[in-house]
DNA sequence: CGATGATTTGATGGTATTCAAAGTCGGTGG
DNA sequence: CCACCGACTTTGAATACCATCAAATCATCG
């Protein structure tokens, strides 16, 4: 069942026996990248997607000055660039955090799928589009928040995402990430983050250390935060 | 030919005449709204998505403290919540910056489309997800890049945009926002937008006034705002 | 156990915000 | 037609926030 954790953070009520098997049909194989290797270089054609099965993934941007600028991080049961579908090619690269599975789509396999059934396009239409209201979500974030509101934020959206594919113990959560990942996804060195996250930790509302998460108290962090999940379209 | 500037603006190689005569006939008609009226509340249901044929649309979120942070600005060809037909609800609300006129296309009509055709299918995915690759340039730009190259990165991809439907005359267009607006869409405030304005004028690279801009020097003002066209997916 | 990458801390400077006020522009009504 | 009004633009001064530079400490791993 490789679509079994997709499925399930997408809450889908009623897919068809049919139609459920034809997505889990759809995949060419499975494959693995070790942690840091860079899985889809931008600009490259593309010809299949990526779902994650296992690991962590980052979309990501370099900038001519050395800078780097994290899109997106993916968790399990995320189709990764399932917009290279419709668009033929990345305009950001794709890397592993950790050592990661993934199951592989062909486009065309893709496009069967679309020419079967309107209810699995608008579902893995869906799916994409619920990455571009959290990439939306990022532009608030890293536009309009400051530092440590911000880092906060992005704890909670992690705790919930991971919380619908199981991946949360109780008030904790694996992120394997570093601090400098931290910074390049909200916009900040990787010093000021590291200055934000003990604030956050004396604050009392959330400790991270070495890719795991602790919610010191998830009532003030979620308001410290301005966290209101409804751009993660859960329901 | 309601449908003429969206496929301008995509540069479909080859749409067929049936498809092409579909996508046009699923409109179900047009209405206007006057400038700054709120189009679409966030998070109220939707059961039609808006083409807009004339005037300029913003996407956008307020804040609690009072801030507003612009996602998105759309052209006329741009369908400007077409992302609603698989999500049925907006996290975020849309508003018209000018007078506008727009054509609905009912879900119902979109899923009688995707039924009909692969290609018409893809087609409008695509759409969608050249939204979404913008947003995560503007990712980009309010996470990495100063706030003067922000706004010149804002005038470069307008240009580009509205090139494309045929609304730049020479090296100026109209960009009917107000100061106010280029730093809610920058994360900048108004205060400094307007300082920076200044920089950009002095430097002899791009001039803003009154909803006006004047490419002074492409080259230098392309380079000065690292700006690359590939995200846009015009090619 | 050195080497490498990540975290932490300090000092300093620059960028952007805030607060305040004056100036400009269009539109409206007397 | 002009005075007035509100919204936007512009400027100044003080401050806050975040970046930069530098160096020390701490992990982790070959």
């Amino acid at each position: 069942m490789i679509t079994r954790l997709f499925l399930q953070s997408h809450r889908v009520p009623a897919l068809s026996a049919d139609d459920s098997a034809a997505l889990e049909a759809a995949s060419s194989g499975t494959a693995s990248f070790a942690a840091r290797r860079i899985m889809v270089r931008e600009q490259t054609p593309l010809d299949k997607c990526t779902l994650l099965l296992s690991g962590f993934v980052e979309r990501y941007k370099d900038m001519p000055d050395g800078r780097r600028q994290i899109l997106a991080i993916h968790v399990p049961g995320d189709f990764v660039d399932l917009h290279s579908y419709p668009l033929k090619r990345l305009e950001h690269s794709v890397a592993a955090l950790t050592p990661v599975t993934v199951a592989s789509f062909p486009h065309d396999a893709v496009r069967a799928l679309t020419e079967r059934s309107a209810t699995l396009t608008e579902l893995l239409w869906r799916s994409t589009l619920i990455d571009a209201a959290i990439n939306r979500e990022w532009i608030v974030s890293i536009g309009s928040r400051g530092a440590a509101v911000r880092l906060a934020h992005l704890f909670c959206e992690m705790f919930i995402r991971l919380g619908c594919v199981g991946m949360t113990r109780d008030a904790e959560f694996d992120l394997p990430v570093t601090q400098i990942d931290l910074a390049d996804a909200c916009g900040l060195t990787a010093v000021h983050a590291n200055r934000m996250l003990r604030q956050l930790r004396e604050r009392g509302l959330v400790e991270f250390r070495q890719g795991l998460v602790q919610i010191l108290d998830w009532d003030r962090l979620r308001d410290f935060a301005e966290f209101d999940p409804a751009y993660l379209f859960l329901t």
